[in-house]
DNA sequence: CATGAATGAGCTTTCATTCAT
DNA sequence: TATGAATGAAAGCTCATTCAT
């Protein structure tokens, strides 16, 4: 077996056992059972526990982080808020977000928090230049656009989570519904 | 020492621990260091490590669930809800409830979720509660109340826990004004 | 209440509790439980554990060693032979002197082990002295009464023993008779 | 090292373990210390502790149920009672299965008194049928088979049984011609 | 390059015993 | 004298990692 194949091969049976029982819970052994391998060749792959649930972590990052994507300001704004909107719930509502991303990686070591921070800096980042583009075309309201960015973070991750806590399939389309009239209008009137 | 301060004293040892540590990486012999008592102390007062660890998260829960208030209709409502806003934030913008209630509690066991359920089922059920006075006061519109009430944490919690991720200190009544613009207006124009 | 009443329910309660649960699993807590004292007390009138059981042991023993009685010449013998080995048989067959003597004693310390040897020491040199005047007598036949003596013991003893093991009741009439009809004539004819 | 080797190094300074300080006061560090190996290897290749004394149980009593043969009634029967005797005699008189079987098995757990059961349930089931056998041939007198197995078993036992407790070397020859003395003839006219 | 047996530090937990009150 | 909370040594066991084959 090619090599490159090898690695994809134990990255991608360490996923699935982290999804399935947890970063704590999952043993090495575990994971070179799941891909049929010894324990020693998957040591040859990657450095170790940590070293493999970070690959894991950049995998379920990249899926997340692609999906939001600059505004073009030549073409209508509102459906491509909309657009993002759709892919970002779309895409976290995947069970290994929930499990491997949200509520595995925080904690484990301080790799995992740094490599944590670079993966909610690039989210972020990317929301955060999102909301001063449609500030700066008056489609966004004025306000500290990072506070604004976390906040729709949160307003789209909580639900996912609770979801995935409470065991509940989630109705993405509800979901991104609910999250535009918020959006759009708020909640109360006060 | 009175057996209530002692037990208590391993509790706030253990509590400042698990702040610190987090709960994998204590361990008891952290605990019975912190509070300078023999192991077996501890096993007087606590069944295991689980068993201190549900109680610490269970006096954070106590902590934040308490400050929650249901609202008077027969006060003025707005000032109602922002009172419960700015509680809320302030008390969840306490390291410790990130580090152990946010950050730390889930996945341990079987148990401990089922411990974090309710403790998300009873907050959010008051979240619900208060979305749905205000829907039929008409200070709040109409939708889902469930996901509201999801967001609406989300909303809250998210801007605490990254704050915490980064290491920054966060400015609990900018959050407050910022949610608050948030529940009034939403964010963009769509 | 009186020390020496004190220490004889202490004893009591232990005897019980070895009896119950065996020495290995028998832990003081049980016997403090038993007896309704504080620990503290209990180690005001024994040193610990061991030395707790080495005095039930020392009852059980003196129950069981008082029941064999020297012949006397001047009284018909057969029938004094027969009302020992009756009243042996009923002395082992209670449910403590299995579970204590038979089953616990061995291997728990080497004060544990003299403890049996004095016991097994005493016992069967009466046993012995019995076989030496019934050599002398002319009823007992010729032999190393040493070893004879450890035969007769393991005679009765392990009936006992093994009913208790495979937890039958043992009709202990039968067995004085069987043991009888044993020393009489033996088992086979060779 | 071979892995079937391996295991027999560990199984075998397992029973000398034992033999020399008993299951309970042996530790698995004793084992691992005895055979050289990290505490590790000793769990790879047996579940722990009551593990291994069960498998040091069943290789003693291989040794022992082995040398009990039926009558083969074609030949003659006094010459085979007394090599079987004989064989049983010296089989029992291994220091090891005085230690491990006769002290030490019973009451470690339920699970060693089954296997403590099957034992001698084994060994009497071997016993009886010779005994009936004998019966039917005329050669061992009428009585109750399964107590006058157990007799026999202790007339066997019981004195190697104190000869250990007592630190005496023991003369199989000549427990071989007391016991098949008063197999023959009993021990006293009554 | 692949293997998997071996490693051993580290974990949680127990319980006979002590001693200040 | 009675108490029972405190003690801490020692137990069995796990598992990420290494390395000789």
């Amino acid at each position: 077996m090619d090599p490159d194949e090898r690695r994809a091969a134990i990255l991608a049976a360490a996923r699935r056992v982290f999804v399935r029982k947890g970063y704590h819970r999952a043993g090495v052994a575990d994971i070179v059972q799941e891909v049929g391998v010894a324990r020693g060749t998957f040591y040859r792959y990657f450095e170790g526990k940590r070293e493999v649930f970070a690959a894991v972590l950049g995998g379920v990052m990249d899926e997340v982080v692609g999906v939001v994507r600059p505004i073009d300001v030549t073409r209508p704004i509102p459906e491509q808020i909309r657009a993002n909107l759709d892919r970002l719930v779309r895409a976290v509502t995947d069970e290994d977000v929930v499990r491997v991303l949200f509520a595995e990686a925080q904690g484990i070591d301080d790799e995992g928090d740094a490599a944590l921070r670079d993966f909610y800096g690039a989210a972020l980042g990317r929301i955060e230049a999102a909301l001063r583009t449609g500030q700066a075309l008056g489609v966004v309201r004025a306000g500290d656009t990072r506070l604004l960015a976390r906040c729709l973070l949160g307003l789209i991750k909580e639900p996912v989570v609770q979801a995935a806590l409470f065991g509940e399939s989630l109705d993405a389309a509800g979901l991104v519904d609910e999250i535009t009239a918020v959006l759009a209008g708020g909640i109360v009137k006060i």
